[in-house]
DNA sequence: AGTATAATTGAAAATGAATTTCAATTTCAA
DNA sequence: TTGAAATTGAAATTCATTTTCAATTATACT
């Protein structure tokens, strides 16, 4: 964790925003997640420990986190802003539990190969890309 | 389009709600539009040429031409909901321009099969999925 | 240290899309 | 024709996100 507040200070120092106390409380409750967490959850579990600190901080320390790149944004398909680690993670795709709504990161690097191949052919300069896979995950299958 | 409009009609039937001339109007409306179009969107033209529907009928035949088979949810990142045409369109994925804003839709029928290939990998029943690729157009990518 | 400057904070308000409420109206089926 | 049920649209509500603003705090520069 020492490693990720670290690029935080630097790179907040390098567009001239402060390193405050609030700020560092944030990242370091951000880190100490689980992944894919709302602004609202992590407000919740901020307050626990520091009750002054405001919803206001923790949604700009949040955009910061972004920016820093500490975290990424998460699409779950719900429209909620959901951030989840970034910093020595690799890039990876979900499959999401239309039942439990619980979700798996995977990774399959032939579907990346052909995924920029399928872009380049249509002339297409590929930076990022999201693939979700819906559908019922082991237990919820068997359930039903 | 009469096609769509018959099937519209039979699933209203099914269930039981009536096929009104407010919800005819915005079916056919929504089934002349270009895809991808939001709420507000179809809102604005139907309210042209029929200025006493409201927004919120829209709005909710928008929900019944979700649930009747029309039009699916398409996701663009945006957190808007935004719908297109389903009805005899096959599946497609997105090449979404991070700069103009423009999508492609495209398809890959590799990368689908190795998508159902790591969804059961990973004992996961597929039902649906969405991938989005983003990054710069031709065009985009030329000015840049 | 003292002061001017700039950044930060948090409460509250604003925004904007999605959704619900409700009274009035319309439609359907018997 | 009439009672029950569905529909409509304006307005209100919800909910996450984002902005505003006045007060506070930190920083840089004498």
């Amino acid at each position: 964790m020492e490693k990720e507040i670290e690029l935080f200070r630097g790179e907040l120092k390098k567009i001239h925003l402060r390193v405050t106390s609030q700020r560092l409380k944030i990242v370091e409750a951000f880190l100490k997640t689980e992944k894919h967490i709302t602004c609202d959850e992590l407000y919740l579990i901020v307050r626990r420990n520091h009750p002054d600190i405001g919803y206001t901080t923790v949604y700009r320390t949040l955009k910061l986190i972004q920016e820093t790149g500490l975290a990424r944004e998460a699409d779950l398909g719900d429209k909620v802003l959901r951030l989840e680690h970034e910093f020595g993670h690799k890039h990876h795709d979900h499959l999401i539990c239309l039942k439990c709504g619980r979700f798996f990161e995977v990774f399959d690097p032939d579907i990346e190969l052909l995924q920029e191949k399928l872009a380049r052919k249509h002339k297409f300069n590929p930076i990022r890309h999201k693939m979700d896979i819906f559908g019922y995950c082991q237990k919820c299958s068997l359930k039903q």
